[in-house]
This record gives C-alpha cells, structure tokens and sequence, in this order.
DNA sequence: TTGTCTATATTCATTTAGAATATAGTTATC
DNA sequence: GATAACTATATTCTAAATGAATATAGACAA
C-alpha cells in the first residue's frame, strides 16, 4: 500500500503566530472567561459565586453565565497553577473555596493580553471590511 | 424523594443579549471563521481552497486554517441557507465548487457585526481594566 | 501510466460547554 | 428542632465544535 496523500508537514504549531500561547496547548480561541477570571483575581482573592458579579462587569449577562463552567473553569485553572485556592476560615454561610492568582497565573494573563489585542485587531479589521463592502453604513457608530 | 434545587426559570434564552442571534442557536460566540466567509463572499463568489488567500487578510495564517474546517463549515452555511454552490463549468484543474452568498446571508451577516461590536467591546473593556490593574504598562500600544 | 498537485469530502477522536443533578452546610420559620 | 429555602461547590451527562488524518478523484506533467 502507498500514501494517499503527502504531509507538507507544516500542519503543527498553528498557534495563531505564537509558537506556544498560554498553556501550551493550541487554544480553540475561546477561553474569555477564564481571561475575564485572571484579570478579576489580579488584585483581590474571590471564590466561585462571588465572582459572577465581577463578571457582569465585563459583559456576562447573569443569566448567560453558566456556573457549571464557572466552577469547572475555576478548577482547571488551579489544575494549571494560573490560581490557587483555600476554604475560607468562618464567615456567615456555607463555607467558601477562595481563589488567588499564581505569579505564574500573572505571567500567562501577560500573553493572554497580547492574543486578545490580535483578536480585537481581527475583528475590527472584518468589521471594516465588512463596511467598506456595504458602504460605510455606520460610521465609527461607537 | 423531593427536589433537591430549585429552578429559578432563567435559564434559557441566554444568547448574548439577543433572543435570537444568527442561526438562531446559542453561539458559543465563535464562528469568526464563518463570519470571515460570508464577507468574503459578499461581492464575489468563491471557492473552498481559493477563500484561504481571502482568510489570510483576516489574520488567519495559512498553517492555523484547518481545510477540514473550512469545507465543513461551508457545507454547514449552505445546509443553513446562508450561501448557495454550484460546480465550476470548464476551467483549467479539478473542477471547484463556488459559493455564493444568498440574501439570508446578507442579512445575517449583519447580525454578526453587531455581536462583533459587542465583543470587541468586550475586549476592550478587559484590556482597560488589565491596564488599570497593572499600572497602563502599554499606552495604546497600538 | 505513474506520480504529483489541486480540490473536495468524510471519518475519528478529543475538547469544550450547557444543562441537569448531587451534596452539604446555613439561616429562617413555624 | 424539623423543615424549607438559600448559598456554595462539584460532578455527570450529553451535544456541539474542531483538529488530524484519511479518502476520493480529476488534471497535468514527466
């Protein structure tokens, strides 16, 4: 039997023009939440549910937040050493697993911030194409 | 046995903002590729392999494009009624199969540039607040 | 006629994500 | 002090999205 078809081998490290962006793995382009989490626990510790508030800052709608993805996010994020996290000693309620961001979690906020510059050049890039294209129909409709 | 959390019927219709965005589905907010597509083919008609020049002007590298992607997702748009294909007559080489886009696509196109504005600002708003928190390390580093 | 290239299409496995559900301590209420 | 409601965290189930590999096939060159 004989190849089919031939590899170029070029098909690896597609990063997006980074050779390895934050954790390594090619990412999908959508890991915003866990960017919007960094940058809220930059400064000041924050557990789960408390930081959909901070979130909404950012433009998450309450209701389109998943807490499901909140909580998975949040541990996969300690699973990477971006945050840890401890159960807060008393306190009224339920007891509360409190997050801070890692030095190395700073670190990777750093790139992270380089790859949404290049997205939000993308987009309006598409977006002034897109205009150009239909006439300037909004101009700077900011 | 009795219900263990309550729901509070929020729940759905959780789309950005919109009730009904482009193709209606709630978009896991990237289809950037797709949009990328149909302003591609606003004005011109084009082919699965030929649109990776046109991909490039959006900052797409032609290593990151994934051909699989790329026909996927235009068979999906055509499934969806957003362009429509017909086989190439003639023509020097294996024969292409063009897109067109159709008025739906039009139209739903220019949904998408408004949940692009909104991403966009979205963007904007965590680079600020990055910005702030970390002292306006970059001043429009544009 | 064999091999290579262009072009399109499909299959497979993994990742990502939403919805639902599970667990459990806290506080209010009766 | 039992029960209900609430806060908080965590996991399971399923479907969608996607990258990699592979399949198919005609055109063209050697």
């Amino acid at each position: 039997m004989k190849e089919v078809a031939k590899n170029d081998g070029k098909k690896d490290s597609a990063v997006f023009g980074h050779g390895k962006g934050p954790r390594d793995k090619k990412h999908k382009m959508e890991r915003f939440l866990e960017v919007c989490l960094l940058v809220l626990l930059y400064d000041e510790a924050g557990y789960g549910y408390g930081l959909i508030e901070g979130l909404e800052g950012f433009g998450f709608s309450r209701e389109e937040l998943n807490v499901s993805t909140l909580y998975r996010t949040l541990r996969k994020m300690e699973k990477e050493h971006l945050v840890s996290s401890f159960w807060e000693e008393g306190g009224p309620g339920p007891r509360r697993r409190v997050y801070e961001i890692t030095s190395e979690g700073k670190g990777n906020l750093d790139q992270w911030m380089n790859i949404l510059e290049g997205r939000k050049k993308r987009i309006e890039k598409l977006i002034n194409k897109y205009d150009e294209k239909t006439g300037f129909r909004k101009e700077e409709g900011e």
